[in-house]
DNA sequence: ACCTGAACACCGTTCAAGT
DNA sequence: ACCTGAACACCGTTCAAGT
């Protein structure tokens, strides 16, 4: 029971406040909708949902947005605006791009499903354009041959983005994505696949200890590693005479 | 229109037959949602629509899955079995790894929405089982270090679905993912970046083209080349001394 | 035991009607 | 011009009631 105070005659309220809710606008739909994701998760965030924690109805929102699919757009651009990406040092160029990816990884996964629905959108708005400008920049500086800079630009996000959208899915499993929480669901599969037939599955059960190692962000930066190393190697011209090993 | 025979009269007729629709089963409430995935996209894959296509009511179906996502569960493990891994031949394990990964995009892309909700998923149902364990026959051959093929055999996976999610989203805004039927979009956003201030966005203006590059594969050799030659880097022993690396 | 109609608590989006 | 109540056409899931 919210406590009242004494009852205030009518005549003596403020000439009824201009409106208890502030202006509807583009900006507070969207953090509005950014607040509700981050609280609740994919399931929170519904134009109703939305337009109810503005104190109208879901109607209104279409006076700023298209439709939904507009109004995530918009909060993934929201969200990339937290990226910041660091100015050149060319002869360190690599540790910037790993650190660039992994601050994608990090922020995304830090809005709990933003990650879900920021794949295969190809990023026009403000922020994303400005954050991809300047890793370009970063990557430029490495000597790759311009159309392998422009694929590492794509690919290096959504590997990051991969990985967050994993991280979201396991946040929504286990309540959170902390390894402990849901150390007994690790357990578990690894008892399976230790409890498998070891004919049928010879290297399942060889390897059950390592498929099911969880030790933080290991697995992500392997991946990472291997896609760094691997530019890295297109950058380096292979020393004269030696040639690279291949088919 | 089918071809009829002659009309049979009523008493000629099979003594009614035993029901006009077949008892429901998982095997069938799997396969007629896999059907409407293909033809109509992840909208068309509703309980009530599985349902309905199979005569009955959407509550029916909770007699075989215990929700929505255990269906998709099945679709997604029906889809698996589609993906045949050879046997290992050590002397050429990374163009089978390629090819492998290749193989997972191609059949998750074939069946238009699944990529979007295989990720993330643990798979352990029987197809998933016997597939990972004929992938890891083939990684294990490269001599790479177990935890190496662990963590492989999840990253390239992740690469091969993050790919196949981009090809889904692609086909459902534009009807296909045949390049020729987006070309107009991407011509667009090509000039799109080509009018950009040059002096706010250098690297996007000056990269243009090659940022909207469309040909067919090219991003996705890119990115798997990367990966891929970054695990051969990690299998062949730098030259210590004068090895000889490769076969 | 198995199946299901109807209900519950939601969706995104539209539109006529209000101010 | 801006806003919105109510409606439309859907969802996934539950459960009492039927056979």
């Amino acid at each position: 029971m919210p406590q009242l105070g004494p009852p205030i005659p009518p005549w003596q309220r403020a000439p009824r406040a201009p409106r208890s809710r502030p202006a509807l606008s583009l900006e507070l739909i969207v953090s509005t909708a950014l607040r509700l994701l981050d609280e609740g998760g994919m399931d929170a965030l519904s134009m109703r949902k939305v337009a109810d924690a503005l104190g109208t109805g879901a109607a209104s929102l279409y006076a700023y947005v298209a439709n939904k699919e507009e109004l995530l757009e918009h909060v993934l651009d929201r969200v990339i605006g937290e990226f910041e990406v660091p100015d050149p040092e060319p002869e360190r160029w690599a540790e910037q791009v790993k650190d660039g990816v992994r601050a994608m990884r990090r922020i995304l996964a830090s809005h709990r499903d933003v990650a879900r629905f920021a794949m295969a959108r190809i990023p026009t708005r403000g922020n994303a354009l400005h954050s991809i400008e300047r890793f370009l920049a970063i990557l430029r500086t490495s000597g790759l041959p311009d159309q392998a800079v422009a694929y590492a630009a794509d690919i290096l996000p959504l590997y990051a983005t991969a990985n967050a959208y994993e991280d979201a899915l396991w946040a929504e499993r286990f309540g959170s994505m902390q390894p402990e929480d849901y150390e007994p669901f690790i357990a578990q599969l690894r008892d399976y696949f230790k409890g498998l037939p070891a004919d049928r599955f010879p290297n399942i059960t060889a390897l059950a200890d390592v498929l099911t190692r969880n030790e933080g962000d290991e697995r992500f930066e392997f991946g990472l590693d291997l896609l760094v190393r691997g530019l890295q190697s297109l950058a380096t011209p292979p020393p004269a005479g030696a040639r690279p090993p291949g088919p």
